[in-house]
DNA sequence: CTGAAAGCGCTTACAG
DNA sequence: CTGAAAGCGCTTACAG
């Protein structure tokens, strides 16, 4: 007996919404015109609930206006489009609001993880370059040390002797990694914050800059230029993260770069062993590489 | 009667996984056990269907690693996040999948959305910048004339008289806009393919070039210093975009700019009146503007 | 503190 | 061609 408003049953309704054979076409076209009508589309939760359907990967990435996290965007899209995964995205302060929406989660979820939600057996969840260990979290580490002392070796080759290192205010751990580095090779390296202006980096009088990363580091190029400073003739400067715009500014911007298709592979391989089940190793490692461009 | 794995009813796991009172820890404890021995996750529709839950956005864009189309996501992903929805990402080829996964879409659909679905009464869909008018769908339209205009007259103060505009093979929009505006002024321009290198360019002889976009833009200026040709002594370069890389390179590149955080708000507010219901007012036009930087 | 019942909005057989 | 029944996996009252 129960009627829908267009006057027939539910079933009829699904068989004109969804194009299916074996109902009249005079039928499926009253029905279609009710739903118009009154604004209906069909809930995607039962629907879902009852027709096979796409699993869905979060993403969660800092502001898409930083090629860094756009680019890392472009590959899990692409990944996961070829397994059959739609993506949500959020950025890290929004995570809370993805978890309901997604079947795993993927991404810089850094600080908003914690604390990890009271132990509930949430979902899959592999974190880029995590701050510090989850258990039961995948993770993608960085090994950024080697590629470090590659850039420190050439810097130091070029003939710099004062270095100043851009940080976060909370010590990053490429700040630390670069400090190491030139310590073991002898040098003191002076830390600053990293969106410190020429005007005061000048007072030290520096020969290299390391940037907090490449939109740093155009800054950088754009501040110094704009005060006649040459690069890399009277300072080097480079920067981290490797974005490919890198080279189309002047002079093109060495850099520590990491192969962010590289990353998200290994991010979406994880998501479907932690799928399966708990698995057993948890962690993959990808270096960065020093790129030798134009401003060192 | 029914029992879970975990020896206890379903109301019990309910309270359980979702960290609810009135549960004695002790239970709690042996199922989160259970639920993690079994890898068990609750099901994203079981739950949708009884308890309200944040709308999702479908957003089509293309290629991420464009920073026009990063920009544009970056704004949705706000304005989104505001009004509490979250959103579902796809590339236009991917359209189809995301139908399912989300409650309304916004993006450019282009060409995918043919044929309309069979006239079903599909979720409400924004189109921006779209090639044809689909009857049902928002628009937003693009009104490039005018800046066009304000282009082509700066161009042609500054002298140039042999224009050359580098366009898609299917003729784009913006490309007719141009050859409109140099047609009004008196200019016949020359069209060729988009991604015409300059050795080839250089046979017409061109004292201004109209790139395709923004990035293609980037090339062209990348190539001219190659050969060693002036930019804007020698060649007049814009592009179209308005990126706010442009004005990274060197020389700043000169390009019709779309301001696409208004872009964004504006398919939002779309999407909300269409959510109402048909609404009358379908489209919504914004304005290119044409910015002049260093390379014209 | 724990469980039996009802219902969310769909689709998939199965009758007619 | 159309509809009555069952069930997808959850949560929300309501009993005990």
């Amino acid at each position: 007996m129960s009627r829908t408003p267009a006057g027939v049953s539910r079933q009829t309704v699904t068989r004109a919404v969804n194009d299916m054979p074996g109902i009249n076409p005079g039928t499926r076209e009253r029905v279609l015109a009710a739903a118009r009508e009154l604004n209906y589309h069909p809930s995607r939760f039962g629907r879902g609930l009852v027709k096979p359907s796409a699993r869905t990967l979060g993403l969660v990435v800092g502001d898409l206006t930083n090629p860094y996290y756009a680019d890392l965007a472009a590959t899990v899209l692409r990944l996961a489009a070829e397994r059959g995964w739609n993506v949500v995205m959020a950025e890290p302060g929004s995570v809370a609001d993805l978890v309901g929406a997604a079947d795993a989660v993927v991404g810089f979820t850094g600080l908003a993880l914690e604390p990890p939600g009271a132990g509930a057996p949430n979902l899959p969840v592999v974190e880029i370059d995590p701050p510090r260990v989850h258990p039961g979290h995948g993770r993608i580490e960085f090994e950024r040390l080697t590629a470090t002392r590659d850039a420190v070796r050439h810097l130091l080759e070029r003939g710099t002797r004062r270095p100043v290192v851009l940080d976060a205010a909370s010590r990053s751990s490429r700040g630390r990694t670069f400090l190491e580095a030139f310590g073991e090779a002898g040098v003191d390296a002076v830390v600053v914050d990293r969106d410190t202006p020429w005007a005061d980096l000048a007072e030290l009088s520096p020969d290299a800059l390391v940037a907090f990363n490449d939109l740093e580091g155009f800054r950088l190029l754009r501040e110094l230029r704009a005060h006649g400073v040459d690069v890399p003739g009277d300072v080097r400067v480079v920067g981290v993260d490797g974005l490919a715009v890198g080279d189309f500014v002047t002079p093109r911007l060495s850099t520590l770069a990491i192969d962010l298709a590289e990353v998200g592979r290994a991010a979406l391989d994880l998501v479907a062993e932690l799928s399966e089940g708990p698995g057993r190793n948890l962690t993959r490692v990808v270096p960065h590489r020093f790129v030798v461009r134009d401003s060192t």
